[in-house]
Formats: structure tokens, sequence, C-alpha cells
DNA sequence: GTCTATACGCTGATAGAC
DNA sequence: GTCTATCAGCGTATAGAC
């Protein structure tokens, strides 16, 4: 409610959430510094001040969710054995989509974003972690298919204004069956 | 292979053909017409004589395919039984996406085609028809999220390049059967 | 951290010749 | 059907005052 801001970074968060916010509505194309500023009731060269450009604001919105991803596969890494591994790898990657809702599944639904996250190596590394947690390290066709199924699904999920009215507990429950579901035939 | 054209309609065809690949691969909002006309090896001009707008090319290209759902609605209605219709929804719209793929699924998930459609009275009235086919009249809320999930996978399978070698038999049968597996669990 | 002012390219779009 | 020429407006980005 008008907070009077003051600490360091804060108005930086704020900047990115207004921006991730326009991101999942408008998309990274649809979504001018102009959008940004007056979402945030300032002009875009205070934008500028935070971020040198438009680029820039697009990482520091997906670099949190690179590293959750990350963690997401340490922590499956440091588990005892394969099904221990392909829980938390599934219920680490359906909270992740619940945390973040509508803002987080544009960054797979982005057509910017999408190129930005295939062309970092890093990320691809962790991506290619996860994906051979929950399928295997040398999948057959199938276990390709329901890979991309589940991930498609789980980001659509989120987004999904239809289900804006499901509580949490339901949706976590039935994404986790649905994804094993799909990924243990 | 600089066919000689001539034949009516075919250049605003070749025109539709160029935007929804350059729609699949940068979003509307990421494609100028001045990239549509130079896939094409034209000016601006040129693609201002075949459509007013830009408008007018985002509902030229989604309109086929809404055209096609209502037909994938109709056919599904006039079959006998329940099972023979839910059969009959699934295997179009499987066929729908397999027939487009990267395109089509363009269409789901770029925000000015999303927001194009959710507007469009006529298409939301096919698409109620469709999902009340899927998942019946008063869904759970189960099976609204199934519906949400199965939609997804759906598109997003049309568009990963990562299954772009596997043939459509296989990708055919995959999808039905997962398709399945998510609505009558 | 925020502002005003400004530069300049590209956008969607129009007019009119061929 | 395609072209050249042109427009106003908005896009990203920069400079410099408060």
């Amino acid at each position: 409610m008008g907070r009077p801001v003051g600490r360091r970074g804060e108005s930086r968060a704020r900047l990115l959430d207004a921006a991730l916010a326009l991101f999942a509505e408008h998309g990274v194309s649809g979504t001018s510094l102009q959008m940004i500023a007056d979402s945030l009731g300032v002009t875009k060269a205070a934008v500028y001040h935070q971020f040198a450009s438009k680029s820039d604001i697009v990482l520091a919105v997906a670099s949190p969710v690179m590293d959750q991803m990350a963690a997401i596969a340490d922590a499956a890494d440091a588990a005892e054995d394969k099904s221990a591994r392909f829980n938390l790898v599934l219920s680490g990657l359906v909270d992740l989509v619940l945390d973040n809702r509508a803002s987080a599944s544009a960054l797979r639904r982005d057509p910017v974003l999408t190129r930005l996250l295939e062309t970092n190596e890093d990320f691809r590394a962790v991506l290619a972690r996860i994906d051979a947690i929950l399928i295997g390290p040398s999948p057959s066709t199938e276990g390709r298919i329901a890979l991309v199924l589940a991930g498609g699904s789980l980001m659509v999920s989120g987004m999904d204004p239809s289900l804006a009215d499901v509580d949490r507990g339901t949706m976590r429950g039935v994404l986790i069956s649905s994804m094993t579901r799909l990924l243990r035939p």
C-alpha cells in the first residue's frame, strides 16, 4: 500500500515484478519499456537507470527461474535412489510452476525467452540433467514425447485463466499424478 | 522453386504461409510486415495490397484453424454414442495439430492470437462444444485441469523441435493414448 | 532514483505510378 | 500485383539536470 521504499534493490525488484507480469500478458516483444514504466508510474528514463537495455530486463526476469531449476536438479542428485530423484524433480517442478502461476509459464511460451534459454549453455545443461532424471539417460521415442507432453502441460496449467480459482493443494495433487501418469506409463 | 504463380489467390496463400511460419518463430508481436515482405521477396506495399492491416493477416491465419475445429465438433455431433464422439474429437484434434505441426501450436502460445480467439464468440462456442464432448457438460475440478493439461500438451507437442524427427504415425499413437490417459483417468 | 529532452531507426500504413 | 516514396508515431536508447 504505497510502501515508502528505500531499501536497496527494492525498486529493482518491483520493476522485475512489473515486467514479468507484462511479459506474461503481452509477451516480451509485445511489451515496451514505456508499458513497464507506466505500470510503475515512472518514466522510461527511470527504467533505464536500473537496466542498461531491454535484454537485460529479460535476462534478469529469467535468471531466478534458471537458478531454481538448477537447485531442483542439485537436490535430486543428492537423493538416494532413482525413484526418490524422480519424485524430487517432479514435485520441485510442480512447486516451481505453482509458486509463479501465470508468470513462470510465460517463460516457456514466449519466443524471445524460449530462444534466450535455448541458447544458454548453462540452462541447457540443467534441463538435460532434469530430463535424464525424469526419463533416463537414453530415452525411447515414446519417452521423449512424454517428456515434451509433461513439460508442456505443466507450463500451460500455471497460466490458464480457467484454472485461476483452483486451490493450490488440488492443483498440486492433480499435476503430480498427471505428470507421473504421462512419464511412467 | 520459383514457381510461375498466376493462379488466383495463390500469392495470398503464400503470404499466409510465410506469415504463419514467422508468427510461430517470433510471435505475432515479434513479426513485422517488413519481415513478412522480405521472406516473400517483395515490399511492404505488396503485402498491403493483399491485406488492409496486420490484424487482418492475423485473422486470416487463425480462421482456417477455427473452421477446422468447428468441423471437428460438427462431425462429432453426428456420431452415435458418447464414446464415438469422444474418439472423433480426440483424433480430430490430434490430426489437426499433426497437419500443421510447428505452425498450429503458435496459435495457442501467442498472446495476441490467444486474445483474438478468446474474444471471438464463435470460436468460444466451438471450444465449449469440444470441451463438453471431452469432459462432459458439468466437469469436476479434476476434469477441468485435465482438459487444460491435455490441450496444452497437445499444442506443445506439435511445436517442439526435439520431436521433429518423430514420424507422424508414432506421434499420432502416443498423442491419442496420452490424451486419453489424461482425460479418462 | 527520477526527471525532461532528444536522437534516430523501424513500425504500420497511405498515395500513386507502372 | 508490385513498385517507389512518404508519413506520423512509437520503439529503444542516451545526455544531462535535479
